[in-house]
DNA sequence: CAAGCCTAATACCGGTGGGGTATCAGGGCG
DNA sequence: CGCCCTGATACCCCACCGGTATTAGGCTTG
């Protein structure tokens, strides 16, 4: 039995929208067609992947599965379409990605260590993942244990404890250092809520944030504080204050890549270099 | 720029014969249509994929990469039925691999632990991680540092010294013990090899061998040696002698799954039993 | 050196199936 | 009660995939 990736981007399409009529608009297509090729799907596979309903449709068990299944499936057609393409470029850069706010100088460094052209591409947040299975990137600069690090190789580049960062005006902004469990409920100051995979919040007190930067500008306004590696100095606006937390797990800064990516000159600088505190790979 | 699957299925058919007639037979179909595929394919992708020549074709660097990544592709669709099909199922049982010779101990005790129904599936060396990736099974018992972990969750389960399986009519076989050095390169005992992934075998004095009961055969023919774990118990035929490597490194068995495997129970019985050594995960 | 083959590419044709429009069916809500 | 919004069905058309026949170009071989 196989798919075509078509039917897993009509099924994707459909399942983000839990209505045929606005996922076939997004598709491009006509109602029909996408009806019938979801049925058809479910005939294939010998599932029922949605429960139809007026006011629209709903995934079953097996519907939530395909829809993970799926959508790693097309993240990988598309990661061999752009290696693919990349790899027939004579004189492709390798791409790396790392998200705003990482630290520069280590990224600066370990830049100035390598002869080939490298790209830098920034990305949010959480993004960096996506960006390699989808093959935009080589590598990442990614950090443990905060991202999934599940299917990559990785070059571990420094190691840090975590600062939280509060408003000046705060009253913990005074403190020479601070534990986790002080600042993991201050009143007043709830934690901020990142947006899901699918694009929803968990529920909570804190403000919804999407990017960095309305992070900044909440804890600037005395909002939210939040817990970071040490180094990542984006966040030195006046307005903060950064305050060790003393018992917040150690973060690595890491390299990560797919397997088979051509990183070998970029993890050889970085192991040439002192940034290098941890050798495995 | 989307791909289906059906061009990447032919193009990896070709890659792999390297002829376009072979390739086209080997998919049912004549052989214009593949030629067509394929260069449509180039044509989107914008890239050569392959060197035309008389007598076939050769892979060019983009090919190499596209051969790859088209491979994973297709392992990740072939997951997304297979895990489809079984979350549609209300009674699946939970599919364990493992390969053969495996301690059988550590297994049972591991299944006597679990209520839920778990179905074991046998497969030779090696095979393991491909069955993982396209959703044939949802865990494997594997082996660190031999098996390729990328990708997958882990729950270690038991870490052993490894030991050397002798023809018992060596000299080796009355040693107490040995070091790596000393049976890396003993002469008329070449070590054994295995097929690539493409099937080729590497260069070497050894013999060739494809299947566990193979390699056994050659040990007690007196035509080879090998180093695996200590428990490794159905290696323990008449006509073999286990001698305790030294200076191996330690080899470790655990349970490996894809993110996302509902392997909850198997884990939590894991963790249950005396068996885990290391609880990290 | 020419004939014959073995390769992949091209030309052309037919059928399947994917997509379109038009319409139906059924439940919620005014 | 009727309207509307949902997904399902009916039907048609044509794009594209696959088939057969043929061409083009080298390498082998007598």
């Amino acid at each position: 039995m196989d798919l075509e990736t078509r039917e897993l981007r009509y099924f994707v399409a459909l399942a983000e929208e839990l209505h045929f009529g606005r996922a076939a608009a997004r598709l491009g297509i006509a109602q029909p067609p996408l009806s019938r090729a979801i049925h058809q799907l479910e005939r294939r596979l010998g599932v029922r992947l949605l429960d139809r309903d007026r006011r629209g449709a709903a995934l079953t068990d097996a519907g939530r599965v395909l829809l993970r299944e799926a959508r790693s499936a097309l993240d990988a057609v598309e990661a061999a379409v752009h290696r693919t393409r990349r790899a027939g470029d004579p004189d492709r850069p390798l791409v790396l990605v790392t998200k705003a706010g990482a630290s520069h100088e280590l990224l600066r460094a370990l830049l100035d260590e390598v002869s080939d052209p490298v790209e830098v591409l920034l990305c949010e947040v959480g993004e960096q993942a996506h960006r390699l299975r989808d093959g935009q990137a080589d590598v990442a600069i990614m950090h443990r244990p905060y991202d999934d690090l599940a299917g990559f190789e990785t070059q571990d580049l420094r190691t840090e404890g975590q600062v939280a960062i509060v408003p000046a005006a705060h009253p913990l902004a005074e403190r020479e250092s601070v534990t986790l469990a002080e600042v993991s409920d201050v009143p007043g100051l709830p934690i901020a809520r990142w947006p899901r995979l699918d694009g929803t919040y968990p529920d909570g007190p804190g403000p919804e944030v999407r990017t960095q930067s309305q992070l900044a500008q909440l804890v600037a306004l005395g909002l939210t504080l939040l817990v970071i590696p040490a180094s990542s100095r984006a966040w030195q606006w006046p307005e903060h204050v950064a305050v060790p937390v003393v018992d917040a797990p150690d973060v690595t800064t890491l390299l990560a890549w797919p397997p088979g990516a051509p990183v070998g000159p970029l993890v050889e600088a970085a192991r040439r270099r002192d940034l290098v505190a941890d050798g495995s790979a």
